[in-house]
RNA sequence: GCCCCCGUAGCUCAGUGGAUAGAGCAGAAGUUUCCUAAACUUUUGGUCGGAGGUUCGAUUCCUCUCGGGGGUACCA
């Protein structure tokens, strides 16, 4: 219906050649009253034209030359909008597009050619994934499925450590669980990890190995044993939620192919690193950043920000169109000092997309939990969707803006989930379902034959959601933000169930029958397509 | 101190500079001989945290301010 309009004011341009100079743009008006689209054209044309607006709109529908059979009827209204009626005929049209393009409607070839890179979770292998980082994965493999639905060719990656303090404490942790299955006391300290999972992956050395480890250093077995085993549960819980990476880069793999040494090589010939204290810096004040920061310790070893430098560096060579980071809040302040460092070094950092979600804030018994890994003070992910669902989690989590910090109420989750509108969607899908079953003992066909008989509110509401899916998709997409794509489905749900209670299928006059049912069989396609880059199902019956 | 995010109905949250600020839940009243009532209809509920500014027009953009969260490491 927009390209109709906008080739119309295209037109009209040889009328009134301000037209060319403004930016014409459509809006769905909140009120039904107002029409199907409407223009602000005139408006912005007022000062330009030193005219009342009201009087440039007349002017402007004098210039449209619109045909009768599109346009039912133009108004003026308020300060000089101007108000498009299409005719029922013409919004149903959509049906035929639904109905050649299926499974593809909505889709975009806009990106068609370009690659596109995400990277998401990264969580180290130190303990079972939280809640929190549920909020990661889904956003990360749902904007990944966005960016496929409007051309992208996309990879989904996981970067992560097995090196570094973090990972020694953790075989430590691992050591000294298995010390204590030998009989050996200890003092557990209060800083290492906490989690009963580290006293299985003990217990099952134990089993395995009797008392042979009891020189072993933390170092070996007991830190490869313990990575294997809780990358090996990481991917079963992201798997469950149907997250797949299909990339999976060590940090390691940087310093082993001399990537580190020789980044920090070219910072010094560039004389962008100095050193100081028995550290290395780098000159992030001459950069644009607030102050010089570490980048290699006097203990030798190199902060993040070197690999994380020459990580997004080798990612960048790898010839990307579009490279994302999405974090939590907690990492917001480090990724302007590698921008800086990547840009100080001639690479492009302009493709480089920096998302940074809110932390959930999770609430049990109308207290607020305070998670901690290493205090094995957390709710697992696991335990989350065992609990409620893939769906539930993946729906909760899309749809709300990333930067919203958004509450999770555990009780509310389990003990309500069927209030939860991801069943609200779902059910609308298997409604239309259970009529495609219901239909065939009538031997009804869904036909595009008689779509003028489609005249109801209800019917034109429909189809008048139904027409705005592609444009939704493609804005979701382009702006990362699926928890629009939630909220146009659950309006196009309540469109659904709202034509589901009046405009019944079953026992109308067969004419008309055929064209509902093609309008329940184009909203289920809607559904399904919009569900589907959610990650959730869609059920035949429920 | 400085940086990022948030503040909209009792609660959880939408809101792409436009017209009378919305949804779900919770509260009130209804709808089923009928394709699934996980639905639908009606209804109560708002100083959009506050104050300035830009604009024909601000919940939306800018400045200041108050409140909450996260950062500001030779942790990641």
């Amino acid at each position: 219906m927009k390209e109709y309009l906008y080739t119309a004011f295209k037109n009209a341009e040889k009328i009134i050649p301000e037209l060319a100079e403004i930016s014409i743009s459509f809006d769905v008006p909140k009120i039904l009253e107002h029409g199907d689209l409407s223009s602000n054209a005139a408006m912005l044309l007022s000062k330009k034209l030193k005219k009342n607006p009201r009087v440039i709109a007349q002017e402007i529908i004098d210039a449209l030359s619109l045909d009768s059979a599109v346009i039912q009827k133009t108004e003026i209204a308020g300060p000089g909008f101007i108000n498009f009626f299409f005719t029922p005929r013409a919004t149903a049209e959509i049906l035929k597009d639904i109905f050649k393009q299926v499974d593809n409607f909505g889709r975009s070839t806009k990106y068609s050619g370009k690659k596109a890179n995400i990277e998401f979770v990264s969580a180290n292998p130190t303990g079972p994934l939280t809640v929190g980082h549920g909020r990661n994965a889904i956003i990360g493999d749902t904007i990944a499925n966005l960016l496929e639905a409007i051309g992208y060719r996309v990879d989904r990656e996981y970067y992560f450590n097995n090196a570094g303090r973090q990972m020694r404490v953790l075989g430590d942790s691992v050591r000294l669980r298995y010390l204590e299955l030998l009989g050996n006391k200890n003092d557990f300290p209060a800083d290492y990890y906490q989690g009963e999972y580290i006293k299985d992956i003990a217990k099952s050395l134990f089993n395995e190995f009797g008392d042979k480890l009891k020189d072993e250093d933390a170092e070996g077995l007991f830190k490869e044993v313990a990575e294997r085993e809780i990358f090996k549960d990481i991917k079963k819980t992201l798997d469950n939620l149907g997250v797949h990476h299909n990339i999976f880069f060590n940090e390691n793999s940087l310093y082993e192919e001399g990537k580190i040494a020789a980044l920090l090589e070219s910072f010094k010939e560039k004389n962008l690193s100095y050193e100081k204290d028995g550290a290395v810096w780098l000159k992030l004040s001459e950069l644009g950043q607030e102050e010089d920061k570490v980048i290699v310790k006097n203990t030798g070893e190199p902060t993040y920000r070197l690999p994380d430098i020459a990580y997004h560096i080798e990612k960048i060579k790898r010839g990307y169109d579009l490279l994302i980071d999405l974090f939590g809040s907690d990492h917001n302040a480090t990724y302007p000092d590698v921008m800086a460092g990547i840009r100080a070094l001639g690479y492009d950092s302009s493709k480089v997309k920096v998302l940074i979600h809110q932390f959930v804030t999770i609430v049990q018994g109308g207290e607020v939990v305070k998670m901690s890994t290493r205090k094995a003070n957390f709710i697992t992910l696991d335990e989350l969707t065992e609990e409620v669902g893939k769906d539930v989690v993946r729906y909760f989590f899309n749809m709300r803006n990333i930067s919203s910090h958004m509450v999770f109420d555990l009780e509310l989750a389990k003990k309500q989930s069927d209030e939860n509108p991801v069943f609200y969607l779902q059910y609308a899908h298997a409604r239309i379902s259970s009529i495609m079953r219901e239909v065939k003992r009538e031997s009804l066909e869904p036909s595009l034959n008689n779509l003028h008989l489609l005249t109801t509110n209800h019917e034109q509401n429909l189809l008048k959601v139904l027409h705005n899916f592609n444009e939704k998709l493609l804005y979701s997409a382009e702006n990362f933000e699926a928890h629009l794509l939630c909220n146009y489905l659950e309006e196009l749900a309540a469109a659904y169930h709202r034509f589901h209670r009046f405009c019944r299928i079953l026992g109308s006059e067969k004419n008309l029958a055929e064209a509902r049912l093609a309008l329940a069989v184009a909203t289920k396609i809607v559904l399904k397509n919009g569900l589907t880059i959610l990650g959730v199902s869609a059920p035949e019956k429920m």
